[in-house]
This record gives C-alpha cells, structure tokens and sequence, in this order.
DNA sequence: ATGGGTTTGAGCTTTACTTCA
DNA sequence: AATGAAGTAAAGCTCAAACCC
C-alpha cells in the first residue's frame, strides 16, 4: 500500500507520553495523522502534526464519502474476506487494518442496537401477558363466585338430567360441555 | 464558552475454530 | 485416532477524541 495519505499514519514503538490509559498496557500506538478532508483537520497547524512536543493523539474522522462506501459493503455483507478488506482499503485510501475496526465495530454496534431492540420487544410482551394473566385470573375468580352449585343440566337426548362430573366449562366460549361428546350444550339448557 | 451526553475509531483480551506436529 | 501447541478471526469490553446540543 502506497499511498500518500497513509504515509502519515506512525507507528509508535512504545510511545508512552500518548497513552491516557485508553486499551490499559499498550506498548504501541498508532498516531493516525491521515489527511481526509476532515473539517476538524482543516484547522489543525503543521507544528501539531509534525508532532514538536508530544502532540495529543489524532483521531481518524472517516469522510462521508468513506462512510458511504462502507455502509454499502457492509449492507451486502457483514465480514470481509482478506482480499475484500484489502480492495476496500485501496478503494477508500484507508489502512487495511482501519477497515477491519470499522467493521468490527459495526457489526459490534448493530447487535448491540439489535439486541436493545429486542429487549424492549420482550419487554412489552411481558407487559401485556402479565396484564392478560391478571384478567384471566380475575376472570376465574369471577367464575368460581358465580358458582355457588353444580350447574343443573338437562340432556337433549334423554330429557333428564345430566350428572355434573360429565361437565367441563369450555374457556374459549364460555358454554357449558359435556366430556362424554363433543357437542356443546348451548347456555339456553342451563337451569 | 462550556459542560454533559453521544458517537466512533481503535487497543487489548477472550473465545472459538483450524492446522499441524 | 487422540491430543496439545500455535495461529487466526471475530466477539467483547473498554477508552478517549470528536462531535453535538
């Protein structure tokens, strides 16, 4: 890679007058000096980037153009092979290495906003199945106030009362079944 | 101007997987 | 075939510069 803008990014052996604590021990920093076109650039004076006393350590703003660029693959796909990064990096004047971070992060970044996503989804479904739980249980207490005795049942086929261990009260639609067919009682027959 | 919250580029560690002796 | 060391890529965590309100 040879390229004029990367020719700026030193690689600083051991470098420590850097290191404000950020990553913990590292014996290596990267003081990405890269020339984008970036308005937070434009105004910085040569003697900071020629680095006179121990200038504070630049940070990379990717262009939008960059950025563009980078969404798009990173729309078609979520990793890069090493042949991908590498003309990527070319295309964009960046490091391979830079595109590489990029996408970690960006992968990093949307699962993290996929998993708030579905949290908050979990969230409201709890919500509503507690809610439901409660009318539900309020519903049997309902039921069971109601109930001060077996329901009296009269059989359509023999005219004669049914023994209520052969009634079942259907949840759905709320009617009254026997468990010895399938056919439901229709509530006119309740007593 | 400035202070606090957010975004984002990057370093380091951990983890999962593959290769090879 | 089983196994442990070495290498590698991605995930995960973190920091801090840059940005925004």
């Amino acid at each position: 890679m040879s390229n004029s803008s990367l020719e700026l990014t030193i690689s600083v052996p051991g470098f420590s007058s850097f290191d404000h604590g950020g990553g913990g021990a590292c014996g290596m920093r990267n003081i990405d000096m890269n020339m984008v076109p970036s308005n937070s650039f434009e105004d910085q004076d040569d003697e900071e980037i020629s680095g006179g006393g121990g200038p504070p350590r630049k940070k990379l703003r990717l262009t939008k153009e960059q950025s563009r660029l980078l969404e798009e693959s990173f729309r078609e796909n979520h990793t890069l092979n090493p042949k991908q990064k590498e003309a990527l990096a070319y295309q964009l004047k960046l490091l391979p290495r830079q595109v590489e971070v990029w996408f970690q992060n960006r992968r990093a970044r949307t699962k993290l906003k996929q998993t708030e996503m579905e949290c908050e989804y979990l969230k409201r479904c709890f919500g509503s199945l507690t809610e439901e739980n409660r009318r539900l249980h309020r519903e049997v207490e309902q039921l069971r106030a109601l109930r001060v005795g077996p329901p009296t049942v009269i059989s359509p086929n023999t005219c004669q009362p049914l023994p209520a261990s052969t009634l079942t009260m259907c949840p759905r639609c709320e009617r009254v079944t026997t468990t010895t067919s399938n056919a439901s009682v229709k509530p006119s027959t309740l007593t």
